[in-house]
Parts: structure tokens; C-alpha cells; sequence
DNA sequence: GCAGTTTTCACCTATGTGATAACG
DNA sequence: CACGTTATCACATAGGTGAAAACT
């Protein structure tokens, strides 16, 4: 296998952190959070060159088919809620996120809350984008979730990841979006653990939990741990709930997945919908390059392409801190109770489905079908007309909330047709064996539990790279995980920082390092450097490349 | 007379605005206004190389004998508020700033509130401190104001400047600040136009006006309308209600002052204690840099050079925007009610005093007395002992407030002894005929009735300097204007965009065009370019570089 | 090769930091 | 000459812009 990281050798530990793979176990890594916490820029977490482990045999991929985008969601969740568009939004107040149903699962009882959900609603509304660049963007609105009913005394991680929603590749045209075609092959998912964790129950539940470090890139080669995604493509973040001491115990069969529909947003480079681009500016405070009226007050008219109103007053707008005060306190009622798809899905927990066997992590798949034929696990895409689908068509003026529709006529996303396959939703994960189920045991004992590599850095897709160093003293903690059956087996390590300790001496650079992990199913516990020889690996791929502030337990 | 404005001759003009002084009448600048609304990067209005007009005598000028501090504050508060240290507020609520008494002025009805008071309150019990750097930097907190009765129909013109306190340099000892000496010279104050003006008096008073465009520079030369100040001294912000159509009918005996003890703060390149960094971190979402915890929750702890807490959590902190919110909405009361030097004054209306009269504005003070003797119409300052005094020596942890004080064992500022003269600041403004008065004819009706030139653009400082056009791009409104008994009489113009739009066409750069102005007293409705040959003219000027919002009237 | 769509990039705002440069 | 104080500067963060470059 060749190596998954491109990073000039060399570069790659600027900190003195290994750069080259090994059979190696998180060490000091509760050292290194400390440092983190007290300095200002997160450093990487990544050890550079490493290899892969257990993942020798390719064929133990469920993406054996779809090597370009193994990743993301399998679930089918993206056939339930994608009333993206905004017109309509889920008939029951979901703010407050539930398991499907009184599963017994361990953390049935898990309430979360999306915090300034009316905030999320306003942009939902319109058709919500996330810009995406290079060196990684973060999310406005913040994720930003409340917790209830963990146990005050047990042990939680809290981890994100963004999951594609349908299989369609957009435009923007006319104002509103329309499907272009077929979706882009996805990078394997990463999935970004909240820096806190592991924390008390005590802890994520004393107050509102922010995901506002969390960053979207749209560069494949992104060695800062950022989440990937592609442009013009449509996303649904998640969070995961996972009762654990720390990410190596980990088991992935307790996952407590949960989604909200608002949440869903385009990926983008730059700003399509000038109104999408306005409400950011009016709402976050760093946008303030166009706060002309400062801090609290701002001309909406200002700046505006094209202006809604008279510039005769520059005192219209609101104070944005008091508009952001009440969006954290105060939960404001859904207009459009649309009763449409009902329950729109929140909870997605990993059933305590069989641990897909201690698969072996393969990152040599070969296939670089860059652009080849994909598999189709998610819902395939058709172009569908102009008429009254497409997102955010309502382009009225100011506070143009589109008026209810359907749920069934769903905006943009029903444009996608779903396979047969796919065509239950809520099914999918459970019934596309081939893959992406991981995540999405619905309501299914399947699950999460099969995953089988954790690729600390690297994304394994950096193949080629000729990243430089720069690319490397980036921050967030996350981990690359392609929701497939795998089970976790390698733990694959790279970037300039140990969360691991585990790669540290060799300054080799694109050599490969398979090592053959020991297999823990379900458990994170063992890391294993691994590097594949094909640009797009399709396996689960952890990418811990930063700061937890809070060492591990 | 030799020429005021250094910058270099052609770069003055960028936008074509005249660099030529000439007797002009403002011409365009309603269309300008417009587009300065639309720009996202104001333009200067300075119409560059004005010259002096009625200001041909030197002699006129009440600063004859301080040719380097001819500025700020003539007025006598420096002496009535100057627990600066915070130890002890104003004993009555004067968050609602009303004129001193019940004069049978126009406006002795106006009732200003600052805004964010309680903010302003923190900083201050700690020692506000204003950063000030060559490019000009906003204030924090912002100076936000809430007027009533105004008469909503009739026009307002809302003007901010920043006087010296006293005439102490001050230096950060041992976590207090203690006086070094005397004051530097200062540079004429520059006045500070609110973009909204002239703007109705509805428009003013429908909700709080803030003056966060506002900036503070150290940069004598500053081209950009900048308010100059000299880091390591103590200022005192004002704000000036004054109902007039236009800025140039504006009449200076109408100018209705009011002040804010809270708002005292100490001039500084960097901050010195730590605690002001740390609450400016906390509250102002610009200075997110530090604020790991994103948006709403910090951690205090982090960063801070000597953390006051454990790094256990990040969730400590308080929803910056919630705090803003509340700061703008409620009033918080104080704890302290030392009931010590009663009203601490606030109102400073310049009285119906007699305009001076048409005295003639003369830049040519030829006094280059830089480091030479000055005046002392500022009180004196003399280093104090390190005893009780001092500002900001509480040093208790987060929220130590410190215990009130009498108001006559004053902070830091108390080690200033005034001079027999000033020794009744309330009176100082009238007292001290040779200057300064303008502004503060506190309970008489001398005042500010007396100003003679407006300098727009350079502050007639700008002598022998070499500002590259880079110093021309900037943007905010200001108005120089040294406190002095002069009348208004004389417009200078400078910099490159036109509000008066009269100087145009000739590109000369230092030469000097004294034009006689036509002496309207109490108005700035003629506007005459003018240049002085000494370094610091000691003479109102007017320095309005940037835009307005809103076209005149 | 033009045109339409996307992406990138240098720029600008605001603000604090640490290192370095002046100053006294 | 070195130290203590103050000032300046390049840097970093977050985020939008517009023009140019890159795709399709």
C-alpha cells in the first residue's frame, strides 16, 4: 500500500510528533490536551505516515463497489426530512429530539435539544448554506445542543459528523436550487469530537453544548481534521451521544444518533441566495465587515445587492445580541405545523447490532475511480423540473417565510428519486448491506458497532498530496469515519500532534506501514497506523487531529 | 502662513477632491453622502490643503500661551469626576444625563442615557483602558446613547469628541496606574460627527445611537479623521446634541454637552492590566480571537497571563450575547451610592453665551513650543503618593468590584492636584478666559458660542509630515475642534472627499490660502480652507473626513 | 473559444498577542 | 550598557467581497 498522507515528509510533525506508522497505543495524549487547552492555536493531532493496520484485505469494505464515496450516510434518513427547501418544517416540534421510540436501549431516556433553533429555522427557511474553503469554515448557525437525561456521573463523548442527505449535486439558478445531477463522490466521513470529551453526564447537561469549532472544508487533502465535504451538495449534520471513558474504549454500538432537520444545509464556496448571505451578517457577530450600523444595529439595505427597502434610515435592524439572546432562551414555535411526514426522525441510535465482526480495516482499495460508477446507496438523483420544487424559490422580500407545503412536496430534495432500494428512508440503513449502515440502525439492533478503522489524521485520501506545511498546525478534533460495517480494527494516525502518542521517531514520508491491528471490536482502544495505496479509501477513518481540552479519562 | 496639512501635495485628493483652499461653499456633498451609504469603505470627506480663513490673527486664539495643548477639555469635570479608579461611582444614578439645571435653554429638556451602562461600569471600576494605534481603533464598550426629548420634528446633529481629563500622564505601576508627570501636549480634539446627522430628533431618540464607528488614534498625523489622543492619559468622552439642518449651520452656542463619568478611560497603546484585556475579551465578539469557547461561552481562564481559576471546564462563561442583551435593556443599578460629590455633572450645555464675537481664526500660531511650557488650564498634576490612591489597585479576582470610596479620596485621578485657577472645575470653563471655555460654560452661558474655525480634514498638525494616500482612505466623520473661545469663522477642508465640497481643482500641496472668512458667528455655514504655518495651530478645527449617512438637510 | 458556473485569492474589518523596536 | 517602559509590527482568527481564475 502506498502511503495515505501526502504531506511533504518532514512536515508532517513539526512538534516533534511522529510521522511515521506503528503499532502504537494512545500513550500520552491526556499531556497533550493540556497543552492545548492553554494555548491559542490548537495544534494537529495527526502523526503523520501512518499505516494501515488490520485493514489488509480490500474486499472487507462494504464500499467494495463504491470506492469514490463510501462514505456518509447510509442511513435514509435523507428521504425523510428533507423538506429543505424551508417551506414547510417538520409538523411536531423536533427541537426536541428523541430516540424513534422507547427503545431499551441504554440511553433511551437521552433528551437533546437544538439550542437557537429559530435561528436554524430562519435559514432553513431560506434554504440554509455552509461555506466550505480550503482552510476550513465554521458553521453559522452554531451546532448547539442541550442535554438531558445522562447520567450525572457516567462518562460521555459527544461527536458530530455530516452526513450527505440525498445523492444529488445542486445549482443554484433562477434563485432557487435545482438538482444538476448526481451527487460527487463523498470523502469518508469525519467525525468531530467534541472537545470536552470525554465529560460527566453532569457536565454536557449543565449547559448548552457548542459545536462551534467544529470546521467544513472542501479540501480532500485537509490534514487539520476539518470535516469534508463537496460544493453544492446537500448535508445533514448529527450528533452522536456515546456513553465511554474516553474515544480509544469507545464502543460503537452505543452510539445515540440524533439529527435535526433544520439543520440540513447546502455546502458552498461562496454564498448563492444574497438572503441566506444577509441573515449571516446579521447574525454573526464576526461577519461584522458589513455591520455598517455596528454591533446591534445594521441597515439590512446597506450592501445589499439589492436593496428591500429605502436607505433613508441606517436604524432599522435589530440589536443582534438581544436577537441572539433570545435565540438561546427563548424556543419559538414552528408557524407551519404541517403535520406532513409526521415524526420526521430525530434519534438514530446504533442498535445493539452485531459489531460487523473485527473486519479488517483495508486502505489499499486501488480503486481510484476517481469518477467512476458509484454504488448507490443513496438516493439516486433525478432533475427535476422547474416547477414548484426547488429551494427557496420564495424570494419575497424580508421576512419572506415560505408558506407551508406539504411535506410530501418536499422542496429541492424531492426532486431526488429515491431508488428502490432506498426508498424507505427510515429502512435504508438497515436494508443497503453493502454499506453506510453503519451509522443508521434506525430503528434496526443494526449498526455503528461495525466500525472497523479509525485513521487518526490523514483522511487516507491524501495520496498525492503535496500538502504543505501550513496545512498542518490546524485544530479541531476530529475523526474520519465512513459509516460502513466495518468494525474498528486499525487506528491510523497522522498530522503533527499525538492524541495518540503513538507515532513518534520515524520522519519517513509516504512509506506504508501496515501493521495488523489486534482487532478489538467495537472498541477504539487500539490504534494502528495504516496507509492505502488508493486515493479514496473507503473505510472508516478517524482523524483526531486536535485539541480535547479535557484529558481523557 | 505655511501650510497645515503635511501630506504630501497630489496624494491629498485621491478622489479629486480640491487639495487647494479657497473660500467655498459646500456644494455636492448630499450626493456624496449617498454614495458613501452604499460603499462598504467610507471615504474621507477632508478636501485637503484648506486654509485658514478668519483665523488670521494669532492672537485671537485663546491658547496664545499654549500653543501645544490648545485642545480638549477646558471645562472643569476634570476635577468634579475623576474616581477614575472606580473605587466609587457617580453617587446618583446620572446614567439619565440631564442638564445641569433648569436653564431656559432650547434643549434643557434633552435627557440622555448611555446605553450599556453597566458595562461601562466594570471597565471602569477596573480602570478603562482605550487602546489607540496609528490606523485608529474603535472603542469598547461603544458609546451608545438613548435621547429623549428631542423635538422629533426639528433636526439634530449628534457630535462626540474626547477631552483630556486632566494633565497627568499616567504609567501602569504595579497593577496601578500612578501619575509620571505632566501631560503631553494635545492635539486639537477633533469632533467626532455621527453619521445619522443631521437626522430628526424621532430618528434619534427611536432607539439608542451608538458611536462605534468611532476611532482613537495616537497618530498625529492622521489623515482619516481619526480622534487623536496621547496613550498613557486620561480622556473623558462627550457627546454634543445640537439641533441645526446641516452641519454648517450648525451653531455653536447651541451645542447642548453631556458627559459620563463611567466613561473615563486611559489612552493606551497596549493594554496594561489584565483585567480590562480580559473583560474586553469577554464582551466585545470582535475579540473572539481568545474566545475558545465560541461565541456565548468562554473560559475566562484560558489565555489569561494568570488564571484566577482551574482549566477544569469551558463552560463557564455567560452568553456574551445574553450579557450584551441585557446590557442594553436593563439598567443595572449601582451598588455603591457613595453619595459623595452629589451630581457629578453631566449636563454641559454651552450657554447663550456671547459668540465671541466674529474673531477671526488664525492657524498661523507659529509658536512651536512643542515640549515647552503650557498653560494650565488643565489641572496640574503631581505624582502622588502609592498609598490608597491609585487607580484599578483592586486586583481581587473576577468580579471584584472595588468598595466604594468617598468620592473625595478620589482614584488615580485624585492625585492630580489642580491649580488655584481650576480648582472649581464646574467654574473652569467659564473662569479660564483664555481657553478652553468654549465648551464648558457649565452653569454660566459663556461658551461654546465662541468657536471660530472648523479645520475639515487636517488638524492643522499635519505640518511636516509625509503621509503616504494610504492615511486618505479612511472614513469616519470628525470635526477638530479645540475648546477655545474662538468663533466659529473659518472651515478648513482637507483629506479627499468633499462635505463641503469646496475645495476643488487646485492641487498645490503646502502653500497657504488664508481667506478670509465671512465671520458668521455661531455658524459653520462658511466653510474657508485655511493652513497655518506652526505645527499645532492652537484653534478649533474641524476635521470632517468621512461620511454621513445620510444626506444634509 | 465563448459563456455560465464554481472556486480561489488577495483584501479588508476588528481585535488581541508576542516579539521586536524604540525610547528614556 | 542595560533595564524598564511604551510603541510598532507581523500574525492569527472569523467572515464577507469582488475580481480573477478555473472548470464545464
Amino acid at each position: 500500500m502506498l502511503s495515505l498522507f501526502s504531506h511533504p515528509s518532514g512536515s508532517t510533525a513539526p512538534h516533534g510528533y511522529s510521522s511515521h506508522g506503528g503499532t502504537h497505543v494512545p500513550q500520552n495524549s491526556a499531556a497533550m490536551f493540556e497543552e492545548d487547552l492553554l494555548g491559542q492555536r490548537a495544534r494537529g493531532f495527526s502523526l503523520g505516515h501512518a499505516a494501515a493496520g488490520l485493514m489488509s484485505t480490500p474486499q472487507t469494505f462494504p464500499f467494495a463497489g463504491f470506492p469514490m464515496h463510501p462514505a456518509h450516510d447510509p442511513m435514509g434518513f435523507a428521504g425523510q426530512n428533507n423538506q429543505f427547501g424551508g417551506f414547510h418544517m417538520s409538523p411536531h416540534d423536533h427541537k426536541r429530539m428523541m430516540p424513534p421510540s422507547g427503545r431499551d436501549q441504554r440511553d433511551s431516556k437521552i433528551k437533546i435539544t437544538l439550542e437557537n433553533r429559530d435561528l436554524w429555522q430562519k435559514f432553513h427557511s431560506l434554504g440554509t448554506e455552509m461555506i466550505i474553503t480550503k482552510t476550513g469554515r465554521r458553521m453559522f448557525p452554531t451546532f448547539k445542543v442541550t442535554l438531558e437525561g445522562l447520567d450525572p456521573h457516567a462518562k460521555y463523548i459527544l461527536l458530530m459528523d455530516i452526513v450527505p442527505l440525498d445523492d444529488c449535486r445542486y445549482k443554484y439558478h433562477n434563485s432557487e436550487w435545482v438538482v444538476t445531477g448526481k451527487a460527487e463522490p463523498h470523502m469518508p466521513g469525519r467525525l468531530y469530537i467534541h472537545p470536552d470529551s470525554p465529560a460527566s453526564g453532569a457536565h454536557w447537561m449543565k449547559q448548552p453544548v457548542p459545536f462551534h469549532k467544529l470546521k467544513l472544508t472542501n479540501n480532500n487533502l485537509d490534514q487539520n481534521g476539518h470535516i469534508i465535504l463537496n460544493s453544492m451538495h446537500k448535508y445533514q449534520p448529527r450528533i452522536h451521544v456515546v456513553q465511554a471513558n474516553d474515544i480509544f474504549t469507545m464502543r460503537w454500538n452505543s452510539f445515540n444518533t440524533y439529527i435535526f432537520d433544520e439543520t440540513v444545509f447546502i455546502a458552498v464556496t461562496a454564498y448563492q441566495n444574497e438572503q441566506i448571505t444577509q441573515l449571516k451578517i446579521d447574525h454573526n457577530p464576526f461577519a461584522k465587515g458589513f455591520r455598517d450600523n455596528g454591533m446591534g444595529r445594521r441597515d439590512h439595505r446597506l450592501h445589499l445587492k439589492r436593496p428591500l427597502i429605502s436607505l433613508d434610515s441606517s436604524h432599522d435592524g435589530k440589536d443582534y445580541e438581544k436577537e441572539e439572546a433570545v435565540r438561546q432562551s427563548k424556543i419559538i414555535k414552528r408557524e407551519h405545523d404541517d403535520s406532513g411526514l409526521g415524526h420526521s426522525m430525530t434519534k438514530q441510535h446504533n442498535g445493539s447490532q452485531s459489531e460487523h465482526a473485527t473486519s479488517t480495516t483495508r486502505d489499499s482499495d486501488g480503486e481510484s475511480k476517481q469518477a467512476a460508477s458509484r454504488g448507490d446507496e443513496l438516493p439516486s438523483c433525478q432533475v427535476a423540473g422547474k416547477s414548484r420544487s426547488g429551494i427557496s424559490p420564495i424570494m419575497s422580500g424580508q421576512k419572506g417565510r415560505s408558506p407551508p407545503l406539504g411535506r410530501g412536496s418536499l422542496g429541492l430534495s424531492s426532486q431526488c428519486q429515491y431508488l428502490p432500494q432506498s426508498a424507505s428512508p427510515y429502512l435504508q440503513g438497515a436494508s443497503s448491506p453493502s454499506c453506510d449502515q453503519v451509522y443508521y440502525p434506525h430503528h434496526s439492533a443494526t449498526t455503528a458497532g461495525n466500525m472497523a478503522a479509525m485513521q487518526m489524521a490523514n483522511t487516507g485520501l491524501l495520496q498525492q498530496t503535496t500538502v504543505g506545511s501550513s496545512l498542518l498546525n490546524s485544530a479541531s478534533s476530529a475523526l474520519s469515519l465512513s459509516h460502513m460495517g466495518q468494525q474498528m480494527g486499525a487506528c491510523q494516525l497522522a498530522g503533527q500532534n499525538s492524541a495518540c502518542a503513538l507515532a513518534q521517531g520515524s520522519t519517513s514520508g509516504s512509506g506504508a506501514y501496515g501493521l495488523p491491528g489486534s482487532g478489538n471490536q467495537g472498541s477504539l482502544s487500539s490504534c494502528t497506523y495504516m496507509q492505502s495505496s488508493q486515493p479514496y479509501p473507503s473505510h472508516l477513518s478517524m482523524n483526531l487531529t486536535s485539541h480535547f481540552p479535557n484529558p481523557m479519562a
